[in-house]
DNA sequence: TCCGAATCATTCAGGCTTAAACTTTCTCGC
DNA sequence: GCGAGAAAGTTTAAGCCTGAATGATTCGGA
């Protein structure tokens, strides 16, 4: 709001200049953290089409079942993907009539369906995967091992934070399990966001084989 | 691809254990990163939403005509927004209908369009953009000043990198300005960058007055 | 036991994005 | 001048995502 300029204005003040000398550091940050996730969803999300023919939000629906061989609840799902249901129940259905995951009925509650890859999906997981980590590993290579760890220190303060405040309302669905990372596999939705294949959106999960 | 482990492995390794203690420490970078902008992006989004009947794409596409008050062409924006020429299509028509943003045609070129805010358009905005600063700053304020100053660093490596090599196919039409931050107001289509400093969503641009 | 509240999944309308195809206009080299 | 190719903007089909409404089921307290 009302920015004016960042160098020092050695000249006398008028009124306006009351408000001189603002950085705008966090919303510098957001603006950065935004184009480097934009970016790196991009890429990640047009490799995968190109390459495997998927998006990244389907990418990260496997992900998610991959390390979870008993399968998991729809629900469960949405939680970690940090998406809506009804997202889930639409990805559910494309990787369903792919033949890539199966809906099973859960014993005890008939209101829930468990969600579990096919032999095929694990399969193409893993294929896809391997081939994901390496994208990342190279996108991300410009930073060195230290810069790596350093930046991963400093954002996981910050994911912490998000979580802890945040509006009840919206954070209440998009937060991911209590424990770990949401793991989303390229992005989430797209990131780069992607819907169209490129970034995979907005969830973030994703995993590794 | 095929990383093994980066720390030595004592013991005697079963063959499963070949590639045990993997740290993936790129893939977790990626994830935080794309779960911490999710978060952020969420939060703004519905804030945007629900206190101005707004959204982020069109926050961001208002914030960059805001620091241009001569007008940007529609090909201009679609570079600094990192989105395509069809979407600047579709948010220039609902803004214009709002009546925030005027066309005007190029005096010397026929084909190209100029955008440009209305009066209401910018007194909206200004209104918008103040909100949506202190709520980037409230976000991020579990880090320290120092903190976000040396993410702010690291980011500007990683960006700086992504830009570089980049598939010229997908980062010729992403890339923002050769300069600064792509300017998103609330995120993007995803964001915003670095002079303006707001950025709303998946398109990196984002401004403050 | 009964019934209201909470959960689970689905459906639907609306908004954002992309990629690709298309039209119009410009540019530039011959 | 001319014409091939590039550039600007639009349109369209398809996919992602949300928020709200709905139906089915489960839970918990009176």
């Amino acid at each position: 709001m009302n920015r004016r300029d960042d160098r020092a204005q050695p000249a006398p003040l008028d009124q306006e200049s009351r408000v001189v000398a603002q950085d705008h550091t966090a919303l510098k940050l957001w603006l950065r953290l935004l184009t480097c996730t934009t970016l790196i969803e991009a890429s990640v999300s047009q490799r995968l089409r190109r390459g495997f023919g998927s998006t990244l939000p389907r990418f990260d629906l496997l992900a998610q079942l991959y390390r979870a061989p008993e399968g998991l609840r729809m629900s469960e799902l949405s939680r970690r993907l940090m998406v809506t249901g009804g997202n889930v129940t639409g990805l559910a259905d494309q990787l369903e009539h792919e033949g890539l995951l199966l809906r099973e009925g859960v014993p005890g509650d008939r209101r829930a369906i468990r969600l579990r890859l096919t032999p095929e999906g694990q399969a193409r997981f893993a294929e896809m995967a391997s081939a994901h980590e390496s994208w990342v590993v190279s996108l991300l290579s410009d930073l060195g091992a230290a810069e790596q760890r350093t930046l991963l220190a400093l954002l996981g303060k910050l994911k912490t934070g998000l979580h802890e405040d945040g509006e009840p309302a919206l954070l209440s669905r998009l937060s991911p399990a209590p424990d770990s990372e949401p793991t989303p596999a390229s992005r989430r939705p797209r990131s780069a966001r992607s819907s169209g294949p490129l970034r995979a959106r907005r969830s973030p999960p994703s995993g590794e084989p």
